[in-house]
RNA sequence: GGUCCCAUCGUCUAGUGGCCUAGGACAUAGCCCUCUCAAGGCUAAGACACGGGUUCGACUCCCGUUGGGAUCACCA
């Protein structure tokens, strides 16, 4: 056990973006991995955009996969108390100011900096106008924001967990608004305000946090507290570079898990983006756990590739022991209407027709719909390899396979195969003649598991069932 | 534009001054295996952004250039 507190603080105005996901599973790693605490924390300070909704969402996302948190959810909301406790105690101190410039002067001010060159920072009127020791004077009419004032010069460093050192000039810090004119505290208070009431001991975040940063370490101080450690990780980018968008596949957790993604397999993949572990590529959740350290994390953003998530999919997929496998594929096999949701089957005969389809299913849905013709009484053809296979001419062949499954005592892969090998000895013809025309009679299709596999897998009743369904299908020859 | 971050195959990365003729993985191409589809095996092609230093010696350290990204709200 130790000291560490870490926490994952998102904000419910959309889904939990595969970019925030990421950041969670930094952070659960390492204080899983460092016998800290995991701390979930709903910043849901913008009344307007927040709803309940996306914070549904995003629980599910995480417990999905597998983001187990030790504290929370709290809601930033309910501690609105304590927040202005500090504004109070800021303003008192003189580390914070009341500021009447309206919204409108404010924003004259930005496009002026912006046409000349300027840094957009605020001029600081009623900061000199208050000189920090008594309050600005009152403006009639006018509700005013306060404002943190940032020291005027010198530097600070951030020692960064992941990026070294980083010094910015006090210079160039603005003074920004902690509470707004409703009274309502801003971010950047209050995130700091909770990180220190919860004893927050590293934040683990985004590299787009970095500059708000030495911002953030002022008011630490200015509240009586040491900042923490900081980590900020590299963003995920699209192929094209830019933000990782909806254009570059699935951004919400939530899709992942609907388009058949393995949440190992996602935890797999985003941790690999940007850390690395010697040469190994495939990692068991237990695994990372015991590997993952900070000094592994890179430095440079990364590019999401779907071409590399989905094979650390089916990786997982072949990977998973049956039992956990049967517990992430029924939704998929319920939500078809093929089992229902407590779908117990026998857990050898599960287990072996697992091992026949895991090897060439990519996805979830993939191994759901194949596994359909296991579990299913019979199947329906695809027209084209009907039109292909079932022909009137193969009726014969047929009805041989019939007679010959008929007579095989134990009904086995093996017995099955040197049955229709002989067959196909007898004929004269190629396995695939007959293998072929089998398979589209007993899964539909034309691409199944080894033939003999399915034969044994689907079961005599089943087989001979769909032998003759499909000796019908086959029509006579005219 | 100011500030900050970043820079090895198309992509994710290994590399912490000599082990580098730069390693692995995804993707790509070819071959093998084969009852279909996969999986698997083998092989090929493919990178240190550029320019200066430092050093006996730079992918590795320093500076600059270029390029990319982030950020500059009464959003978080």
């Amino acid at each position: 056990m130790s000291d560490i507190r870490v926490r994952f603080a998102p904000s419910p105005t959309g889904h939990l973006h595969i970019g925030s996901a990421r950041t969670a599973l930094f952070n659960w790693l390492f204080a899983r991995s460092q016998g800290g605490k995991f701390i979930l924390r709903i910043e849901d300070t913008d009344r307007e955009r927040s709803t309940d909704q996306y914070i549904d969402g995003i629980l599910e996302g995480m417990r999905w996969m597998g983001l187990d948190w030790d504290e929370g959810p709290f809601r930033q909301t309910e501690r609105i108390d304590l927040h202005k406790k500090h504004i109070e105690d800021l303003i008192k101190a003189g580390d914070a100011y009341y500021c009447y410039c309206s919204p409108e002067e404010l924003d004259a001010h930005r496009k002026q900096a912006m046409k000349d060159g300027k840094p957009m920072r605020y001029n600081r009127k009623c900061r000199e106008l208050s000189n920090l020791a008594e309050p600005a004077e009152p403006v009639e009419g006018v509700a005013p924001v306060v404002r943190f004032a940032m020291p005027l010069a010198g530097h600070i460093v951030i020692d960064d967990m992941i990026k070294g050192k980083v010094t910015f000039n006090n210079e160039e810090l603005d003074d920004l608004i902690i509470a707004r004119s409703d009274g309502t505290p801003t971010y950047n208070l209050v995130v700091v305000a909770d990180d220190v009431d919860m004893g927050i001991t590293h934040v683990i975040r985004g590299e787009d946090h970095l500059n708000n940063t030495p911002k953030q370490a002022h008011i630490y101080k200015a509240i009586a507290s040491e900042p923490p450690r900081f980590a900020h990780q590299s963003l995920i980018l699209g192929p094209d570079k830019g933000k990782m968008s909806k254009r570059h596949g699935a951004t919400s957790v939530l899709d992942y898990r609907d388009q058949g993604y393995l949440p190992s397999a996602l935890v797999n993949y985003l941790i690999r983006l940007g850390w690395s572990h010697g040469d190994q590529e495939v990692f068991t959740t237990e695994e990372l756990i015991k590997y993952f350290s900070m000094e592994n994390v890179g430095t440079s953003p990364s590019i999401y590739d779907k071409d590399k998530l989905q094979w650390l999919n089916a990786e997982h997929i072949k990977m998973t022991p049956p039992e956990v496998m049967l517990r992430h594929l029924t939704p998929y096999l319920a939500s078809e209407g093929t089992v229902d949701e407590g779908w117990a089957p026998d857990a050898e005969w599960f287990a072996s027709a697992l091992a026949t389809l895991v090897e060439r299913a990519k996805d979830l849905n993939e191994l759901a719909s194949s596994m359909r013709y296991y579990i299913l009484e019979t199947v329906e053809f695809d027209q084209k390899a009907k039109a292909k296979f079932l022909k009137p001419e193969t009726k014969e062949l047929f009805e041989e396979a019939v007679k010959e499954l008929e007579g095989i005592e134990d009904f086995t892969a093996a017995n099955i195969e040197e049955s229709f090998k002989g067959i196909c000895e007898r004929r004269e013809i190629g396995l695939g003649k007959l293998a072929q025309p089998v398979r589209v009679a007993l899964t539909g299709g034309t691409a199944s598991p080894g033939i003999f596999d399915v034969i044994e897998i689907v079961g005599r009743e089943r087989v001979l069932l769909r032998l003759n369904k499909a000796i019908e299908a086959c029509g006579s020859s005219e």
